[in-house]
RNA sequence: GGGCACGUAGCUCAGCUGGUUAGAGCGCACGGUUCACAUCCGUGAGGUCGGGGGUUCGAGUCCCUCCGUGCCCA
């Protein structure tokens, strides 16, 4: 009867249909500068992917980013507007340079020994290897992005914005090269950005010793975290109301053990509480010293190299590690009685983002940005709400971001990146240029011909080609017609956690470059953590596989669990149990469309009245309030109550309900063929609402309903060929509140039958006599007898439906439905104590209700709330009322 | 030190601009072999929304404060 398989079987469908979409065409743009039609004037919806690092593997802030942009992406495909995903990878140059680096100490060589040219070759390689697999499970996500426009950072195009970009920044007196403090990390050897260190409280020590003053027995008590770094001191400073030292100001104090002289200084810096309330000021190695040094134009002096060594400046320690130095220094200290005591401290131990060795703060010269420029446009963008940000929380944090932005350090020691397009001429003349080429005319011009350059050999931090990304995907700086079309694009959709990283400085860069900003929307959505709300890491085991999540519950089970489990900008605990329940769901929807289909195979075609059941009228209202409410929910970002709402009617309401109901009318002639139509059209549009959701399940089982329906049921504008490509459904309000609410009456009727049925053990198969007495329903309840009697198990001649109470009925159990009384007879022996109680019990809560909102209605409330809010207590009271009374006087029966 | 978020049923989470005895899924209890589905159906128990104070006719939903958890920035 049914050749349908009786569960989904994802695993059969996933691929195939991911492939069959992508072979369509569907995931381009419909209309695109590139076709002959092409029309500049149809509205765009556009995102670029969030680049996953190409050395990455997929891990649930993948899925999570995919499940929200690809329900973004096929919403507004289904509303018809040009739709436009650009997928893509960046470099990650640490991250990739480790990688190659780790295979070649594999083998016992490294990349010095090899060189630049064969490292970036291998590099290479291994980027065309691997490089794949990230983008491979994308595709498994069911990410529908146009894999034809597919980017790389490192592409000859990207390469090409990136250094104009650089050339365009430093023409423009924006980029600067000099010695700064900046964070080292000495294991990668390389700079790192602000924005890459992280910091983590750590328990250390507080060492108190002794700066003495030159010519005198004195000294200043001082405590440091670093005595290491006492080598490098250049001052002491104190507060410059703080008497306990205020006399020391001037003179000159010795740096212990090599004797350097350094001055005593005041500063307001200085926290007169903390420690021995001096303080010892190492301007090459800590930011807020480096600040104290250049209000006091002190020298600043490196005592560790790029290994985190000390320098010859430090005298005996000279090649120590710095955690050697300061055991060795300290100890020195001790012997020549300059160490006071050591206590417990906690610290701010910054570490670096990638691999967490301790970074160390060092002069360095390296590239910067002036930042201040771009980040005033930045911020003028969003509080000029050319781009909004949801949740608007993040708004805040994003300007209190770029109102203290400083410098960014954009040079990194590495290989693997793009190589700073700047070169050097032997008397230091700089070419900052496109290319070589260009450089070298540059250079003759300026130099004659007779000279060689340099290229920097430094490369740039990722994120500054990431910062391009909206618009080097579409082409820029050439002015393509994509370029055109497509951009600005619309909306950014990303973790909260690279709100800084990325999001501002692409809209930094992008106001810079393009004049516009690269998009118009930003949602940032939360983290995934595992279900007790931890972070997900290797060491604690924790992490959850998306692919064997999807292995075992299937693609649209945990998109649908992302994407109905958050919230925008909150972090979500992923439960395994949730995916599951959703798989549930993915089966339900299937089982709902398994029935349909089965009727229509079942059923010839035969003529029949036009005329709807409340039923009919009901689930079509409903419908298309599913429909509007969804619509809205997603047009406000609030994907995952849309979910829901679909959810629950798909499956609270068109299965639970108007299925079954089905079930009757197609049995009787003159109502199947209506009924099947409403069964599909009302699922059409189901899986046209959950498509965004849940595609695979949806566009499997609709390429069935419709190979089904073929001529028989066809909607409004014919059968789309895809799924995917199918008009979003619009929900008219529904001008239909009395079949709403008449339907839900008889519901709540069938609800509480059953209810008294299962307290009374009354088993399933046992038909029992009913009694409705109703005036105000009398005529609906009256044509809903067959339903009535379906749903709630009713002996169908043992039904009887009164407008008036005349009190002839015998029965075993009352029931009252707001103003229609229900009477059971169940031939059985019913346990009139127990029916008393329940019924006196039910009397209780009345009175309850009954007094409360009376006393509600006696209060202020009932003029100052609005009308049809007191309306709404007012009717509820009167429904109250007379419940309780028709309870009260079957009790006087009962105890007769 | 500054800022933000979270704390709602045993568990994982919803609850939009405040509207009046709080919702879902899972779990639990009871009952179900009807031809869509046991990855199911029906019924039920279970929270007064972290504590306290305030604004309001009315607060889980706004304000203050305290406690707890997490995050960001410095």
């Amino acid at each position: 009867m049914n050749n349908i398989p009786k569960t989904y079987d994802f695993k059969s469908t996933e691929e195939r249909l991911y492939n069959w979409w992508e072979e369509q065409g569907y995931f381009k743009p419909h209309n695109q500068p590139q076709n002959e039609d092409f029309n500049p004037n149809t509205p765009t919806y556009v995102i670029a992917i969030p680049p996953p690092n190409v050395t990455g593997e997929l891990h649930l802030g993948h899925a999570m980013f995919v499940a929200m942009e690809d329900l973004m992406i096929r919403y507004h495909r289904m509303c018809g507007m040009s739709t436009l995903w650009i997928p893509g990878s960046d470099h990650a140059g640490i991250a990739t340079q480790l990688q190659v680096e780790k295979s070649l100490a594999d083998e016992g060589t490294n990349r010095e020994e090899i060189g630049r040219t064969n490292f970036l070759e291998r590099a290479w390689k291994w980027k065309h290897e691997y490089g794949g697999k990230i983008t491979n499970q994308l595709r498994r996500l069911g990410a529908s992005c146009d894999w034809d426009r597919e980017r790389f950072t490192l592409d000859e195009g990207l390469s090409l914005a990136v250094r104009q970009a650089f050339v365009l920044l430093y023409k423009k007196g924006l980029i600067y090269r000099g010695p700064r403090l900046i964070n080292w990390s000495p294991g990668l050897k390389t700079a790192v950005s602000d924005l890459e260190v992280e910091y983590s409280q750590e328990p250390a020590k507080l060492y108190y010793f002794k700066y003495p003053l030159k010519d005198s027995d004195e000294y200043i008590p001082v405590a440091t975290t670093r005595p290491e770094t006492i080598l490098g001191d250049t001052a002491v400073a104190v507060h410059p109301e703080d008497e306990r030292y205020l006399q020391f100001v001037g003179r000159t104090a010795l740096v212990p053990i090599i004797g350097r002289e350094i001055p005593v200084i005041a500063d307001e810096y200085v926290d007169q509480k903390f420690g021995t309330g001096a303080l010892k000021i190492t301007p090459g190695h800590d930011p807020n010293d480096y600040e104290i040094g250049q209000r006091h134009n002190l020298p600043v002096i490196s005592v560790l190299d790029r290994n985190a060594k000390v320098t010859e400046v430090g005298g005996p320690y000279v090649g120590l590690d710095r955690f050697e130095a300061r055991k060795q220094l300290w100890s020195d200290m001790r012997d020549a009685n300059l160490t006071d005591r050591e206590e417990p401290h906690m610290l701010n131990v910054p570490r670096t983002q990638r691999g967490g060795e301790i970074v160390e703060p060092m002069i360095s010269t390296q590239w910067f940005v002036s930042i201040q420029p771009l980040a005033e446009a930045a911020l003028k963008a969003v509080k000029d709400r050319r781009i909004v940000i949801t949740p608007a929380r993040f708004e805040k944090t994003y300007s209190n971001w770029l109102e203290n932005i400083r410098d960014w350090c954009i040079s990194r020691q590495l290989w693997w990146g793009h190589r700073i397009p700047v070169w050097y001429a032997p008397d230091g003349s700089i070419f900052c240029a496109h290319n070589e080429e260009e450089a070298y005319r540059e250079a003759y011009e300026k130099l004659g011909e007779d000279i060689t350059l340099t290229q920097d050999e430094d490369v740039l931090d990722t994120w500054f080609s990431s910062g391009l990304w909206p618009f080097s995907t579409l082409g820029w700086p050439e002015e393509t017609d994509d370029l055109k079309y497509f951009y600005p694009t619309t909306m950014l959709e990303t973790g909260y956690d690279i709100l800084f990283f990325w999001v501002a400085r692409m809209i930094m860069m992008g106001i810079e470059f393009t004049g516009q900003v690269p998009f118009k929307q930003v949602y940032l959505h939360g983290l995934v953590r595992d279900e007790q709300g931890r972070k997900m890491s290797k060491t604690l085991g924790n992490v959850i596989d998306p692919l064997k999540v999807m292995d075992e519950y299937g693609t649209d089970a945990l998109r649908f669990t992302l994407l109905t489990g958050s919230t925008p900008g909150n972090d979500m605990n992923l439960s395994i149990d949730r995916v599951k329940a959703n798989r549930n769901f993915a089966n339900k929807i299937w089982n709902a469309s398994r029935y349909v289909i089965g009727k229509i195979n079942a059923i010839p075609y035969n003529e029949s009245h036009n005329e709807l059941s409340l039923a009919d009228r009901w689930i079509l209202a409903r419908l298309d309030q599913t429909c509007e409410t969804c619509t809205r929910l997603i047009e406000q970002h609030q994907y995952g109550q849309a979910g829901t709402t679909a959810y629950e009617f798909i499956w609270g309401e068109y299965a639970d309900w108007y299925i079954e109901i089905s079930k009757l009318q197609l049995v009787n002639s003159r109502t199947t063929e209506t009924t099947l139509r409403i069964l599909v059209d009302v699922l059409d549009k189901t899986l046209r609402l959950l498509h965004p959701f849940v595609p695979f399940i949806t566009e499997e089982i609709w390429q069935q309903l419709k190979s089904t329906c073929q001529e028989r049921f066809v909607p409004e504008n014919g059968w789309p060929e895809a799924l995917i490509i199918a008009p979003w459904p619009s929900g008219q309000v529904s001008d239909a509140p009395n079949d709403v609410a008449n339907f839900n009456h008889l519901a709540e009727i069938i609800r509480t039958i059953r209810n008294a049925r299962s307290e009374h053990n009354i088993s399933n198969t046992q038909r029992i006599g009913a009694t409705i007495i109703t005036s105000d329903h009398y005529e609906m309840i009256s044509e809903q007898q067959h339903i009535l009697v379906s749903l709630a198990k009713i002996e169908s001649d043992r039904i009887e439906i009164k407008s008036v109470d005349d009190s002839s009925t015998s029965t075993d159990i009352s029931l009252v439905v707001s103003t229609t009384q229900i009477y059971l007879d169940t031939n059985e022996n019913i346990d009139t104590e127990a029916e008393t109680a329940r019924i006196e019990n039910e009397i209780d809560t009345l009175e309850n209700q009954i007094e409360r909102l009376e006393k509600l209605l006696d209060s202020p409330f009932a003029d100052k709330a609005p009308k049809n809010v007191v309306e709404k207590e007012r009717q509820r009271l009167t429904e109250h009322r007379a419940s309780r009374d028709t309870l009260a006087k079957r009790l006087q029966e009962l105890q007769q």
